[in-house]
DNA sequence: GGACGACCCCAAATCGTTTTGCTGCCAGAT
DNA sequence: ATCTGGCAGCAAAACGATTTGGGGTCGTCC
């Protein structure tokens, strides 16, 4: 009984010992049949092959981390993996670097600071190859211990101070100047803007109202106000803008759920949209094809952003690239749809 | 010059060797501050905690898997991030196993057998803790290896050959009664489901069948066409339903995203909704709720779905439960919303 | 014939933890 | 005075790979 408990009992997976012994070599020979680092023999070299199928050896890969000094994983942290946004940004990551065989960490946050840096010391402890940080505005909050600084570090939609940060960043600002200045150039008088959330989006409200100023716009304090990127918030602020004594005709939203939950308001209010009021978006979700009509907004180009995050963040894991941060804009273009 | 860069050059971080010489003590009993599995002075662990704090340290994790033989890491592998379904079931997934310490790691497969199994044996190499298997009804076509038989397994939607493998579906089948029960209750006479590709979804289907027998509606076989789950192959599918010679009043669509591309249909062709022709889906995803009218749907409980299989997957790697697979399937409630 | 390379292969150290025995030591009971 | 038993701590052996210095064996060329 015992004996044939300990005959199954192979609890633990076969090592690179059992195969050398199998193979009748030493487990620095089977080792470099595995990772080619240096010659050996054909004859042996077969042998060693043969072992392995036979045995169903694989490699134990948390040993190898541990040697290596890398993990071939990369950490991605989000707000929420459940936002399309971070989602696509996510999967423009992972496509970008599963060739190379890293896999992804990913990490929600729900954009509270503890939570970032829990999970950032999280990933650090855990040995990944990089990280990028993708988790609002608020990336400078994290401060990092001398350990952490050999790590490489993206950022996306912000800088950091991290001697290994590279930064991808959507031009946010110029996306947001087109979207303000094709109201204008529509003939639209009175045009107001949805906000995000107080220090937040201020790219969006720059290029808005340097489009709005080029445009000899005015653009009064009660036409700018806030939501909280929801849908939810969008509808409530689209609410007081339409209560106001002189109603906008075009609203420009800092993103495309507010401005979802803006469309919402002219629908309830039986206003035509857009010859009663424009509505322009940001981010081209895929909602904003769902909507009727469908929505005109600036793509905010998440998969790119992901994949040249993935780029950077290898060219730096393979010592390719050593040097000062980096930082690549990506173009925020408009859509036209039926809504401006 | 390079005794600086020898003292700056801490590459490595702080072990625990270090700690304990500066605190005086074997790494064994800062160990055990750490792990408290034996007890130690407290004047001992004060010492220890000093000098953990003034020299930064943090645990190798890397080392410590391969020690405990554990990871503390779940895999999740699913077909697509960016579907919201599954992302927002991996949400579920994070929230349930995160407050234990657990990491969860996503893999991507597009529904591709070969990625399946290539991220399935990836994930076994990096020695997770458990496996949540999400990926399509196609699980069945994963084999095992002896090894890989120790690892729990969490199979979402279907079964799976495995000793350790528990299970979580969704109830499509009554979920899919109820809703075409519902239809014939409200008195639509010809009834059509867009179903989705063969070999999928066959639970859904035969919900609607069995629903159309208990409320004597025949079926003729020009009503039950097939779509690609994607909005386009909605759109396609409807197009043909519209064409027929007798022109159904009512479809049930297998899944949310085609049941829009129908209403796109219907939309285009001037038909309302849904008095001219009634449409339900199946999943409740957010742009459920975007669509004008809102659209009539079941709800399918992804948040959940990733939660309970968490629970289950914990209670296995706990120890608290060893047994044989369990089953837990989740109700699919009805959601009457505008379109039928 | 000896020197010199090429070519293979191995032993042993290493990565940074956790986990066993085991050893002193001291207090209290016999 | 001896024994028992618990407490605190340490040394050393894992865990399963990679890496490096070195040592045979052979062939070739002076």
């Amino acid at each position: 009984m015992s004996r044939s408990e300990a005959a199954s009992d192979q609890r633990s997976r076969v090592t690179i010992a059992q195969v050398a012994s199998r193979a009748g070599v030493s487990p620095t020979t089977v080792s470099h049949v595995l990772s080619g680092k240096r010659a050996v023999a054909v004859a042996t070299r077969g042998t060693v092959i043969k072992a392995i199928r036979e045995l169903g050896y694989r490699p134990n890969i948390v040993a190898r981390n541990l040697r290596t000094r890398q993990s071939h994983m990369i950490a991605v942290v989000v707000p929420d993996i459940t936002n399309p946004f971070y989602a696509v940004l996510t999967r423009g990551l992972a496509d970008a670097v599963d060739a190379a065989g890293h896999g992804t960490y990913v990490c929600n946050t729900d954009g509270q600071h503890d939570r970032e840096r829990k999970f950032f010391q999280d990933a650090m402890d855990r040995g990944v190859d990089g990280i990028v940080f993708a988790s609002g505005e608020t990336a400078s909050q994290v401060t990092f211990g001398e350990a952490d600084k050999q790590t490489p570090i993206i950022c996306i939609g912000d800088q950091l101070d991290h001697p290994l940060c590279d930064a991808v960043i959507p031009d946010d600002e110029t996306g947001s100047r087109a979207a303000a200045s094709f109201l204008a150039s529509r003939g639209y008088q009175r045009i107001a803007m949805i906000q995000g959330p107080p220090h937040y989006g201020a790219a969006r409200t720059a290029g808005f109202r340097s489009a709005m100023q080029a445009a000899k716009r005015k653009v009064p304090a009660e036409r700018m106000v806030r939501g909280d990127w929801t849908r939810k918030g969008g509808y409530e602020a689209m609410k007081a803008l339409m209560a106001l004594e002189v109603r906008p005709d075009a609203v420009f939203c800092a993103n495309d759920l507010m401005a979802i939950g803006a469309l919402d308001v002219a629908h309830e209010l039986g206003l035509s949209v857009p010859q009663d009021v424009a509505i322009v978006g940001f981010d081209d979700v895929d909602a904003a094809t769902i909507v009727t009509p469908r929505l005109t907004t600036v793509r905010n180009p998440a998969y790119e952003a992901g994949g040249t995050a993935g780029d950077l963040l290898m060219s730096r894991m393979s010592g390719r690239y050593t040097g000062a941060g980096r930082t690549v804009v990506l173009p925020c273009p408009l859509i036209e749809r039926g809504t401006a």
